[in-house]
DNA sequence: TTAACTAACGGGACCACAGAAAATT
DNA sequence: GAAATTTTCTGTGGTCCCGTTAGTT
């Protein structure tokens, strides 16, 4: 049914890699020992013959190539991608750039394909990515980093996500380190989206795509939302992130400092609850989103080269069965608003509208907006004086 | 079973203007 | 080189329009 190719290493065709073993399925893992990408039966054959196979790493197969080792794990997109995806992927825009990623570790010993369970374990408990260094060593991580990831990454239902997931943590952990492939993980490969998204900027390393807080400091014209800060209550996570910055040379972020000062990408978060919507700080925007500033003229804009292309190696029938999902998820979606610019949102829900467009302001309204505006900003929270 | 029609839905465009950033003087 | 001024661009919300999709006949 599926039309895919040999898996040759030659790269050439767009088809995804069948199992070197099998040569009928498509493959879902790679196993760096045998050099051999597998399919899930071959593999749980073959790493379950003996003690020795059993021991053999092995990695998913990108989800949106599937041709390559995967690299990483988007929580976002529950979705295992090799270096090169993730970075066209994410790459697309500053929604998807904010997705958190994070390295995928070889699968344990022991440890088989299981297509009944879901992709991802977040708290690293027993399936899907592992972050120890180790194989068959899981990390815990904070039920915390969960919300939290659910409250940065704006394109999902927080509630949703969360609860999927942990859902799948009660349902499949501690059971036998079992690992899927497929179900949800491709429910957000966004066939329409992904070619829209542009030359890639965020670096394919893991540990840039760390979450950062944004600093105390006083904000000034747009500038009026106060921020919550959002400290790492787990040390020993902590001690990781300041581990991982220090081998990449970042200054690590201390909440109790006033400055800030990383060359990595834009994971922040911000935890403001003014009216119903996310708002973000002008000045930590302008201080992180450096990447997606206008460029100066006579210089290039390197996020204004031609759309990643989309991969092509999808059967008919894969890819209308991923359109669909895709439609399905599209309608359950949840999106978030995010407000960058307070002042800016204050403004034109006080602007006058004709049919819900904005209109001059006559010199009456001018006056008015003069004489009350303060007040208003006051009442409304954002602190701020027009300066009309 | 297919075609035609209707309702519902979703996404983009539009508008004015404050303010940030870049460019110019 | 520094400061001041000008120009350019972005983001903000409510409504309308149009294309797509789902449902009905």
């Amino acid at each position: 049914m599926l039309k895919r190719e040999s898996g040759s290493s030659s790269g050439d065709s767009t088809w995804a890699r069948v199992c070197d073993t099998c040569r009928s399925a498509a493959c879902t893992v790679y196993c760096r020992a045998d050099s051999a990408y597998l399919c899930s039966g071959c593999d749980a054959q073959i790493h379950a013959a003996n003690q020795v196979a059993s021991r053999h790493e092995r990695v998913w197969v990108c989800q949106g190539c599937e041709r390559s080792p995967a690299a990483f794990f988007c929580k976002a997109d529950a979705a295992s991608l090799c270096a090169e995806c993730d970075s066209d992927i994410h790459s697309a825009n500053p929604l998807a750039h904010r997705h958190q990623r994070i390295p995928i570790l070889p699968i344990p010993s022991g440890a088989h394909y299981d297509p009944n369970r879901s992709l991802y374990d977040p708290a690293g408990k027993g399936n899907g990515v592992f972050l120890g260094q180790d194989a068959g060593e899981t990390v815990e991580e904070d039920d915390d980093e969960d919300e939290d990831e659910a409250t940065s990454w704006l394109l999902l239902n927080p509630a949703k996500h969360s609860n999927s997931s942990s859902s799948n943590i009660n349902s499949t952990t501690n059971q036998n380190n079992g690992f899927v492939f497929g179900g949800e993980a491709d429910e957000y490969l966004d066939l329409i989206e992904y070619n829209s998204g542009t030359e890639n900027h965020c670096s394919s390393d893991p540990y840039n795509q760390q979450q950062y807080t944004v600093p105390r400091k006083s904000y000034a014209g747009d500038s009026v939302v106060p921020v919550q800060f959002a400290e790492s209550k787990d040390s020993l996570q902590q001690n990781q992130h300041q581990q991982h910055n220090f081998h990449l040379g970042l200054d690590y972020y201390e909440p109790s400092k006033a400055t800030i000062s990383y060359n990595g990408s834009l994971c922040h978060r911000v935890s403001v609850s003014s009216m119903d919507v996310g708002i973000v700080p002008e000045s930590a925007l302008s201080d992180i989103s450096i990447s997606h500033s206008r460029p100066p003229k006579g210089t290039i804009d390197l996020f204004s080269g031609p759309p990643a292309q989309m991969p092509t190696q999808l059967s008919p029938m894969d890819r209308e069965a991923r359109v669909l999902r895709y439609r399905e998820k599209k309608k359950t979606r949840k999106f978030e608003k995010t407000i960058r610019y307070a002042s800016r949102k204050a403004y034109a829900e006080m602007r006058p509208r004709i049919k819900g467009r904005f209109a001059k302001r006559t010199d009456v309204e001018i006056e008015v907006d003069q004489m009350f505006s303060p007040t208003i900003m006051t009442e409304n929270g954002y602190g701020i004086v027009p300066s009309f």
